[in-house]
DNA sequence: TTGAATAGTTCAGATTTCGAAGTATATGGC
DNA sequence: GCCATATACTTCGAAATCTGAACTATTCAA
């Protein structure tokens, strides 16, 4: 059966069986972090990957393709478990900084480190192959950074 | 800016930069798929997306990664608004075929045309690179669907 | 024939997300 | 310096989404 799926899915465009993959991994590695012990939400371990460092509200919206008040609605829940707190930012004082406390720091290696193996494990590649996905991956990234808030819109 | 952001990420795991290419992408498609001139949900999308032939719905829901009465009311959905219908298995008369009709047919060849383009323009990859990415993404797939349901499960 | 397992359904509750209106600060033209 | 406009974030209530437990119908095994 599983071949079946498989030679099924070669006959489609390469586009599509992407796509396919990229939601399996989606749906799989979202599914995992249920697993993790942890109280946070999804939304809230997916900030805190990203705060390798100080960042702007305004910078992680737009990394995370959303929208402000669910940054914001992110944010408090972190700032009130005391994973991060508010700066404003002195170039800019209607902005705010967000940095990691300590505790902060701490779940975010724990996060990053059980995040990697839940990858391996999913993905099921090998590290040859692992370092040519994260390659084209950093590739689409960045074009979609680039690219910005999407061009089609509508409204 | 860009390039600063990309540079730090070229510190990072591969497994990190591979899943941080992979939730762009992931909200980067969902996104372009509201601007899609359709009166279907994302989730309705994707079922029409996998219904390249007949499927059972517990074969959709292990396939989608979801519970079956996410995918009950999404074929609710489907077969009120048109697009496919239901039949029994002849071969376990407990379970249903999803069958698409004309009309869901012909949504799932629109469909499958533009998220195809949706994926070029979002990644930005060209042809190469996107079959390379589309083998990975197989391989991945493959990986997941095998190993089922988490097996970290808890509960 | 009966008990256990499986396929799908129902439905109410929880979570998540969004969008419009509001506050505070910044920027540019006069 | 002053005003109009733009930007950064917040508030909050509505809408969409998803889930899990209990239920019906059918199958399978002994």
């Amino acid at each position: 059966m599983p071949d079946d799926i498989s030679s099924r899915l070669g006959r489609l465009t390469p586009e599509i069986q992407a796509m396919m993959g990229v939601y399996a991994l989606y749906w799989k590695l979202e599914e995992s972090f249920d697993c993790i012990e942890t109280d946070l939400s999804h939304q809230e371990c997916h900030m805190l990957i990203k705060l390798d460092q100080p960042k702007r509200m305004g910078i992680l919206a737009a990394d995370m393709l959303t929208v402000p008040s669910t940054i914001t609605a992110t944010a408090d829940a972190l700032e009130e478990a005391g994973y991060l707190a508010r700066q404003r930012d002195p170039e800019d004082r209607r902005a705010w900084l967000l940095v990691l406390t300590e505790q902060g720091e701490e779940a975010r290696n724990m996060l990053v480190t059980v995040a990697g193996e839940l990858f391996q494990t999913a993905s099921g590649l090998n590290a040859e192959e692992t370092a040519e996905f994260a390659r084209l991956a950093r590739k689409i990234r960045d074009n979609i950074l680039k690219t910005g808030i999407p061009e089609g819109l509508k409204k």
